[in-house]
DNA sequence: CGTATATATCTTTTT
DNA sequence: GATATATACG
């Protein structure tokens, strides 16, 4: 945050001692706040819905609130629930109050709504069927559990994938529905009509696994605040006041559970804004406003509405873009501040294709930070994860520092999973699911036959896989073998398990991937990725130092799939809209604005214009993230699959009201479809042409009044045994040629297979 | 049971 | 192009 920003707390901590309250209405608390504001913290009773346009101080205002209940005595820091959205808007929440109240932050019940699930369900879990030691499946362990319970059904996983039915179970639980209330008109013909069966089996096989997914953390503490009105009295009286961000991104299951808490004290306060509900997908519902206004008549709503972050040219052209969706409660934002002369345009920017575009950003890049700008204070925003992977590449071949930020994530790959799995294993050696998975990895001639033999065993005996297996080895059902190799497994796994209290987290890990042969297994994989998972595996035994029982790892790795990136290095950040959302920059970069791609092509598809609309949001959210500069680009031409494909500008753009736009594309490429504009670039080696880069690659040519790219099969004119450079790995020799294929020897890298577009004659 | 080869599907967005 | 699943063969 700049000096200047009202909201910088973190620059202007307040002048007393951060371990004592301070006094109610002290100016450095409730000065700073415009009315509005001051009235969101103030009115502390009864229901307050919020509604805070993008930049309007909405996470001041929470803070503030909460510093003031708690500074005005009315509640103790454990009577208070605060609700985020996402981990990290937990933790900074947690650190900022902090700096205004001291460590009473600490026993503030602030987190997700998942998280907190958890940790009733941890302590009243037995109610509803759970122990407090159950387990949380990840996305990938969901789906394997699935398709066992479809495959037990006989249901034809080709016809009906596992995935579609997941996410059909997933939505009705986001409506807090359990199986017994989904109706047959909700299931329709789904999985031949047998869905509702499924949801059911499913919920039964996590019960007997004793675990649950994400959606029942919410879903199983409505079962037990419904079915235990003593359970849930004694949150009601303990919850004096609720506080909830983000309330545009919640479900009705979260908004059910926020229903039945603050029923006693009745002091909810809800802060969000319509325009920026981009979860509908994950079963948000924007609705849940308008619900809360009927279901609390009494409700006071305040509405914030003055902008403090960004430039009054920014905040009109947001302004004009939301505009075009229908469905809104309607909400203008004002500029907070006078417009000064730093007051620039925001800049539209068509490029031939997507090499071109990230290397014209990160040379924008390169220009701020000649200026002085920090490279922190920039951002590249992308609609989803692939597009990531051009900037990566341009970001490594100049040497500019960057962080991507929920990328690929860390506890989702492959080997980290693998690794979670045994210690799992080894914590509960009940997870099937674990130990399903890790039975043969490495290989130890534990094959789908065996493992098929252990389940029967397991389900007709009613014993956990682990059991069962070690049951199986004492007969010979199975080949000597395997048999022996089972028995190793087994006996190291308890080993393991009376090692786990003379040795730190980290340390036993550490021992059981060397003595499992996992380490051993990727050491001899000879496959370029391979190193890297070794890499992972030794970053995340160096994680596991900061733990000090497993349990409280796991717990963690299952509710924080984020990366802890951190913050503060001097580095462009390169992140999802999505996940961009709360953040703010001075330079936002808007990059891969055309049809298809942003509006995605999933929202274009889906019929009416609601997905449409939910896209504009997500547009709104990237344009309001900045402070002082936007830039929006787009390329003519998209490389998809493995094809080059033509692509449209977005909608979006032209959405943009015309006096804050300016257009700088490069010549031919804005405004002027289907004319003949191609020249420069018509054919092969277009010597001085604005386009060095495309020349050898395919030609545009006009046809109807849309660009088609022709799909040129020479390779440009490249041969074997020519000399060549490549942006990511070097000068190289060119060993073959395949269409546009090319297998290249190179210097530093070694033999890799490349376009040829990627690459220039040395 | 393991390995190699073919093929289908893929790309939203996240707790 | 990459990844996961299916099939054939050793």
């Amino acid at each position: 945050m700049t000096p200047s920003d009202p909201f910088a707390l973190d620059d202007n901590p307040p002048p007393s001692s951060p371990s004592e309250p301070q006094p109610i209405g002290d100016p450095s608390w409730l000065a700073g706040l415009n009315p509005e504001q001051r009235q969101a913290v103030e009115i502390t009773d009864g229901p307050v819905l919020v509604l805070s346009g993008a930049g309007t101080g909405k996470t001041r205002v929470l803070i503030t609130r909460l510093a003031y209940i708690l500074g005005k005595r009315l509640a103790q820091p454990w009577q208070i629930l605060a609700v985020t959205f996402t981990n990290r808007a937990a933790r900074e929440m947690r650190e900022r109050v902090g700096g205004l109240v001291g460590p009473m932050a600490e026993s503030l019940w602030l987190g997700t709504f998942h998280a907190l699930g958890v940790r009733i369900l941890r302590k009243h879990g037995e109610l509803v069927g759970l122990k407090s030691n159950f387990t949380i499946l990840d996305s990938d362990d969901q789906l394997r559990l699935l398709k066992q319970v479809m495959e037990a059904d006989g249901i034809d996983h080709k016809k009906w994938p596992a995935q579609v039915v997941l996410s059909v179970i997933q939505r009705w639980k986001d409506k807090g529905l359990t199986p017994d209330r989904v109706t047959p008109s909700m299931a329709g013909d789904l999985a031949a009509g047998r869905a509702v069966d499924l949801y059911r089996a499913y919920q039964e096989r996590l019960i007997t696994l004793n675990a649950t997914d994400f959606g029942d953390l919410l879903l199983h503490c409505l079962t037990l605040f419904q079915d235990h009105a003593e359970v849930l009295q004694e949150y009601q009286d303990r919850f004096r006041y609720i506080l909830v961000d983000e309330y545009q991104d919640t479900n009705v299951a979260q908004y059910l559970w926020l229903r039945l808490l603050c029923q006693k004290h009745r002091n909810l306060c809800c802060v969000g804004d319509d325009d920026q509900s981009i979860y509908s997908w994950r079963g948000a519902e924007v609705g849940n406003i308008l619900r809360f206004e009927k279901d609390f008549t009494d409700a006071k709503v305040v509405r914030l509405e003055r902008n403090y972050r960004s430039t009054p040219t920014i905040l009109a052209a947001a302004s004009a873009l939301i505009d075009h969706n229908e469905d809104r409660l309607g909400k203008t934002l004002k500029p907070a501040g006078e417009s000064d002369s730093e007051d620039a345009p925001v800049t539209v920017k068509g490029v031939w294709d997507g090499p071109e575009e990230a290397r014209w950003v990160i040379e924008e890049i390169e220009a701020l930070q000649t200026k002085g700008e920090s490279l922190s204070s920039m951002a590249i925003l992308v609609r989803a994860g692939f597009q990531m992977l051009e900037f990566e590449e341009r970001f490594i071949t100049t040497g500019v520092p960057y962080r991507v930020v929920g990328g690929p994530r860390f506890y989702e790959r492959l080997e980290i999973r693998d690794a979670i799995a045994y210690l799992r294993c080894i914590t509960t050696p009940t997870d099937d699911l674990a130990f399903e998975r890790i039975v043969n990895k490495p290989k130890r001639s534990i094959g789908d036959t065996t493992v098929q033999k252990i389940h029967v065993y397991a389900r007709s005996a009613g014993l956990s896989l682990m059991e069962a297996a070690l049951r199986l080895t004492e007969t010979d059902e199975l080949r000597a073998q395997t048999r022996k190799a089972l028995t190793t497994l087994i006996g190291d796994m308890s080993r393991w398990r009376s090692l786990r209290d003379g040795l730190s987290p980290a340390d036993l890990a550490a021992q059981v991937l060397d003595e499992s042969g996992y380490t051993e297994m990727w050491m001899k994989d000879t496959s370029p990725e391979a190193p890297g998972r070794l890499e992972n595996l030794k970053e995340f035994v160096g994680g596991l130092e900061e733990w000090d029982t497993i349990g409280a790892f796991l717990e963690h790795v299952s509710l924080v799939m984020e990366n802890d990136s951190k913050a503060g290095d001097e580095a462009v950040t390169i992140m999802t809209l999505h996940g961009a959302k709360g953040l703010e920059f001075d330079t936002v970069f808007l990059p891969g604005w055309e049809e298809e791609i942003f509006p995605h092509r999933r929202a274009l598809d889906d019929g009416g214009g609601a997905a449409v609309e939910e896209e504009r949001r997500l547009a709104y959210v990237g344009l309001t993230r900045a402070r002082k500069k936007v830039s929006i680009s787009y390329a003519a031409n998209r490389r998809v699959y493995n094809q080059w494909q033509a692509s449209l500008p977005s909608r979006f753009i032209s959405e943009l009201p015309n006096e804050h736009i300016e257009n700088i594309s490069d010549n031919g490429l804005m405004g002027s479809f289907g004319e003949g504009q191609s020249e420069g670039f018509s054919d092969g080696w277009g010597g001085g042409s604005s386009w060095p880069k495309a020349r050898g690659r395919k030609a545009p040519v006009i046809e109807g009044d849309s660009w088609q790219v022709e799909a040129r099969e020479s390779s440009g004119g490249y041969a074997v045994g020519m000399r060549i450079f490549h942006q990511k790995f070097g000068y190289g020799i060119i060993q073959s040629v395949d269409n546009t294929r090319l297998e290249i020897a190179f210097d530093k890298a070694g033999d890799k297979k490349v376009i040829d577009s990627f690459v220039e004659p040395a």
